[in-house]
DNA sequence: ACAAAAGTGTTGACTTTACACCCATGA
DNA sequence: TCATGGGTGTAAAGTCAACACTTTTGT
């Protein structure tokens, strides 16, 4: 997933063979003996795909309802895999970048696992760092507003995420500046996250462990 | 997993087979074709060690390395399975509760598992009310603090853990009290949880949506 | 000077922990 | 009446959303 264009988006493949011809399915291919599904899911987009440029790759869950495809018994398992907005893969002519909120009529149980990815995406957003992985390595606030709004599905204020970022130490100035814009305005500070891979940054939201006591 | 003798403990069963003879290793087997994963796992724990009273199941992750198991390539996907304090599966012999603090020799990369598992109890007692599946039908306050305090791994409040689960609505008075016991003290009021499924009971820690502007 | 965009200060609402205190019972 | 365990009141700390206000730029 990606925001692209002001919207959370998904890399869909339009099918082109029986079954469920001409509807849009999630990237993906056999596992093959040799590697882990991790390795699998990161292989095939990059062959298939042309997407190298994973922030962020997390597993979401099994699919294995027995009649889940056509034909034989087949067991999915599913990735979340977030590619920073600053990057735009050349991606084959069969597919296409979709927004979550305007699917296509998607193959099989797609959709569902669209639905449950997004929502995994909105709650992590909340208590982990997992925006580094969809935000450039430098961003003004007003940027990274727009990939939180996107992603979250609502409106952000830039002044309430760059509290809340900072306080957990997550977001540091780089010292830079942008130019202002042809209307003018004060020129916006650029800010990078401090740490690439992704940490719970507010687990224990309540029941926390006794106060260690300093002293 | 369940609490028991004040400890969160798992139930293993000892390989009589190579690989891994007298090694510990968590129930499960094979899927059938017609089955889904959850099934199956409800299947197995109750033909193989007579676990019935599930209260709450759900996906851990998949687990995946080409070498996780000697032979033949075998991906494993794990499940987290909550039996409630009250009762005591008649389990086969060549099982056995283990403290999840205090693991056997486990078979393969079973304690990779069974630490994921406990991760993931310890951080969805704070955020939902997945507490009604480790708890009998009715407890009293220090019964469930005993309970909380076992799964979380430190001790807790049972004053904090009554006003936190009761704002959220998730705690109710049965109305009835428990006798003293032979030291004397105020008699215990009897609770039960309202509602039985899981839910999310404290979603969006920050960032939440704006507020819904009441009129 | 004025508009525009970015950033800061501050307030009020809400949670949660910690702890002192009160209540009900058996010996 | 005392010890014991259960339960309530309350204060202090912390977090967060909202919004007014200030800063810095271009025209």
């Amino acid at each position: 997933m990606q925001v692209r264009d002001g919207s959370l988006q998904v890399l869909l493949w339009e099918r082109a063979q029986e079954p469920d011809v001409h509807r849009w399915a999630l990237p993906g291919g056999m596992l093959r003996l040799d590697e882990d599904i991790e390795h699998s899911i990161r292989r095939q987009l990059k062959e298939k795909v042309d997407v190298r440029q994973l922030a962020h790759v997390e597993q979401l869950a099994v699919f294995s309802a027995p009649d889940r495809v056509p034909g034989p018994r087949l067991v999915a398992s599913a990735f979340l895999g977030l590619v920073p907005s600053d990057n735009d893969p050349e991606v084959p002519p069969d597919t296409r970048w979709h927004p979550v909120d305007d699917l296509p009529t998607t193959a099989f149980d797609h959709e569902s696992i669209v639905r449950r990815a997004q929502h995994r995406l909105r709650s992590k957003l909340s208590y982990t760092n997992i925006g580094f992985a969809l935000a450039p390595p430098a961003f003004t606030m007003s940027e990274l507003r727009e990939i939180y709004s996107a992603a979250l599905g609502y409106s952000v204020s830039s002044t309430n995420l760059q509290r809340v970022l900072s306080r957990r130490g997550l977001l540091e100035p780089t010292g830079e500046t942008t130019k202002p814009g042809r209307a003018g305005g004060r020129p916006a500070a650029l800010f990078h996250f401090t740490v690439r891979g992704m940490q719970v940054t507010d687990e224990f939201a309540v029941l926390r462990p006794p106060a260690a006591k300093t002293r």
